[in-house]
DNA sequence: ATAATAGTGTCTATAAGACAATATCAC
DNA sequence: GTGATATTGTCTTATAGACACTATTAT
């Protein structure tokens, strides 16, 4: 039952559901998208106990002022950091999907740069995880996640997988510098094909949304040029999609 | 307070906010895109008496077996109809936006054919009207909506005309036959500027999403083939957009 | 010099924009 | 025939793909 009395003026005609809000955080580690994930409570009265899920909860509305505000709250409790794009994906509301009864998750996508996360790997606690992505990766991504979070998890995918067809999304990726290459290393790890080099490069030039650094990345071989975010840019559209695509499912 | 008590799976340590679903539903009427809105109830109690708001309502558990099966029969109630087209747009959750207290909406957009709805325009309800959605039309929009329902209905059209520069999504505003030129008419209300004739008949032919039929449209000009939609075509996504744009807001 | 990665030159292919021309109906 | 709308021809432009070539570093 609710901890206090309902006042008239919150009271409603209808059993609420429950409202949830899970994060699907990404970055690119060890040139693979990741994904972070976090072990559930093992007391057996628990909905999926020992199993690994998307972080989040219930939105706490004595603490969060909004959705988004309980999402970052989420966000920063695992990666004690803030996300450079915090993009909702959708919610998912039924009568099943949680044991508990009818419930609601609002899902957000959180893209963050790895050298954002603390040295080992970012997960500072041990229940918290760093999972590849890729469906044919070598290690593939944890064993089914509780609730209904792998469809969660697979249209946050989908998400940034489309949007990098035609957007700029991936490059939140990345640290606040890095270089044309490592920048075509994300869309790649991202869209799962290898791209054209001098087609991404130009692409990426003549949109104008990153601008030459004074400074070059030196590594054992040729050093290549830094490139920064321009500030203030946002998201960018290109006119072209990356290759010819046809159809899509019927709704989004 | 609660009309049962909840059971022990059911209970939560936090206080749930209400939730509810609204429903952009648009059409093309008089060669204009509109919005079906409805009149709220004028009793001083209830909150924004007698403005114009999104159709929708709280979520009932115990009916809905999930937001779009709610949204449907939001759709159904007031349109008669089922839409061809339905997708969620997002969700709105926050301490403020309605002041029985903090609540989220799950907000979703519906296109449908005009001639699909009732005789009189399709409001077979007294409170029930089309309004256009036109920034500059002659017949401005209602005056402020209830609620945050204007900045919804924003959000709702924003994703249309965007899904619009490269995705076939105006067809479903639309009946089942139609000739190249209403469907150009439809993207052209939908964009708000006019379009390449030539370029736009080639744009939708090489997709492959519509068949011809053996029939015209007989005006008092030169008849126009008819044409159908493609079976089983879903949402059809055009390799480039109509129109060079260039940034968008950071996040979507 | 060689290996490796960074970066460029140049050609082709595709689809959108511009805009004129032609086709088919009612009258 | 004229007027109106439907449909097509053709040229230009912009940008992605292919792929070979040059540049710069460490060794």
């Amino acid at each position: 039952m609710p901890r206090k009395p309902l006042s008239p003026a919150e009271s409603t005609p209808f059993p609420r559901p429950l409202s949830t809000v899970d994060v699907i955080i990404l970055t690119l580690l060890d040139d693979a998208l990741q994904v972070l994930l976090v072990q559930r409570d093992s007391a057996p009265d628990e909905p999926f106990p020992g199993q690994w899920a998307l972080p989040g909860g219930i939105v706490d509305t004595a603490r969060d002022l909004s959705l988004e505000d309980c999402a970052r709250r989420k966000l920063k409790e695992k990666t004690g950091v803030d996300a450079p794009y915090l993009e909702q994906i959708g919610s998912w509301g039924d009568a099943s999907r949680d044991p508990r009864g009818w419930s609601t998750t609002h899902v957000y996508l959180a893209l963050l740069p790895a050298a954002s996360l603390h040295p080992t790997r970012g997960g500072n606690v041990s229940d918290v995880a760093w999972f590849p992505v890729h469906g044919g990766g070598s290690n593939p991504v944890a064993p089914p996640l509780a609730f209904d979070h792998d469809r969660l998890l697979a249209a946050g995918i989908a998400r940034l997988r489309g949007k990098a067809e035609y957007t700029s999304l991936p490059i939140y990726l990345l640290p606040p510098t890095f270089t044309l290459s490592e920048l075509q290393q994300v869309f790649q790890a991202v869209l799962g094909r290898p791209l054209e080099k001098k087609a991404f490069r130009t692409r990426i030039l003549a949109a104008g949304l990153v601008e030459e650094l004074d400074a070059m990345r030196e590594t054992s071989r040729r050093p290549a040029r830094l490139y920064r975010r321009r500030a203030g840019q946002g998201l960018h559209y290109f006119p072209r999609a990356l290759e010819p695509h046809s159809v899509a499912s019927a709704a989004d």
